[in-house]
DNA sequence: ATTAATGCAAACGGTTTGCACTACT
DNA sequence: AGTAGTGCAAACCGTTTGCATTAAT
């Protein structure tokens, strides 16, 4: 049990000549905290709750080098507008109810069989961590009769 | 067998009290052409094309109406942006290769099995007219070995 | 004649960039 | 000391808006 949850991302960055610095350090926690989801300016936002000085060029920055890394993924949310998220153990795909906006993930096993049906047919390789559905819940599917 | 087209869209807007107008017709031409998957901004330059004249807040607030009517639909296109179409009878998703950007049209049947699993376990109703499934093509992955 | 639609120019929001400065290593 | 990263401000791009003007009905 280590006592920092990042001490592995620091070693990715040193070892190849990149810092730990403590911006990047609240982007990636403030981002694990979000737990996905979240567009690049509501990250901003969110980190300014932490530290006030910061600033959407280090955030930004700072995403595009943890995606490199793969540390980071992001998906398509709404508005068509990109979701970053801490990357998990297995890729996932989401679920989004265009009428109250939750998501939900949406696992491998439950996607298999569009996944196989589309490689056996096209030989096409499904992107699951690209995977976004959308459509209305059952909750929001009752409200609207 | 009618002369126009559009006659259709013409009788709808006015129907509505909206007007029939040459711009609109260019768009709805031009985005007809292009047969789907074009941004707000493409379409834009290649209204252009045919008239030197086309402004932006024109093509856009088009969109706007026509997508009102359902006569134009958007789906999630690269990078996250929309991209627009015009409606065709049956509605259909996009398979997009992330490598090559070609994108296919998915039809119901294809997405049957995933829409019946996540209504059956979820309760919850695909949206196929905005699923996109992104991945590699049957060629891009010969490619890259 | 009425009022919807256009064109312009300006504003907007999210994201990116150049550059001098800071600070991790 | 060396160089990656930061912060700022300005640029950028796609899209939206207000308003006076034009044109479809």
């Amino acid at each position: 049990m280590t006592a920092d949850r990042w001490t592995d991302v620091r070693r990715r960055l040193r070892s190849r000549g990149l810092r730990w610095t403590p911006q990047r350090r609240i982007v990636l926690e403030v981002l694990d905290d979000l737990d996905g989801h979240v567009t690049g300016a509501e990250l901003v936002e969110s980190c300014r709750a932490v530290d006030p000085a910061t600033t959407p060029s280090t955030v930004y920055r700072t995403l595009d080098v943890l995606e490199e890394l793969g540390i980071v993924a992001h998906s398509h949310g709404r508005e068509g507008r990109e979701e970053y998220h801490v990357r998990p153990a297995a890729n996932h795909g989401h679920l989004r109810c265009t009428a109250c906006g939750t998501t939900w993930d949406l696992s491998e096993p439950e996607v298999r069989g569009l996944a196989a049906g589309l490689f056996g047919r096209r030989r096409f390789e499904v992107a699951l961590e690209h995977l976004t559905v959308e459509g209305r819940c059952a909750a929001c599917r009752i409200v609207d009769a």
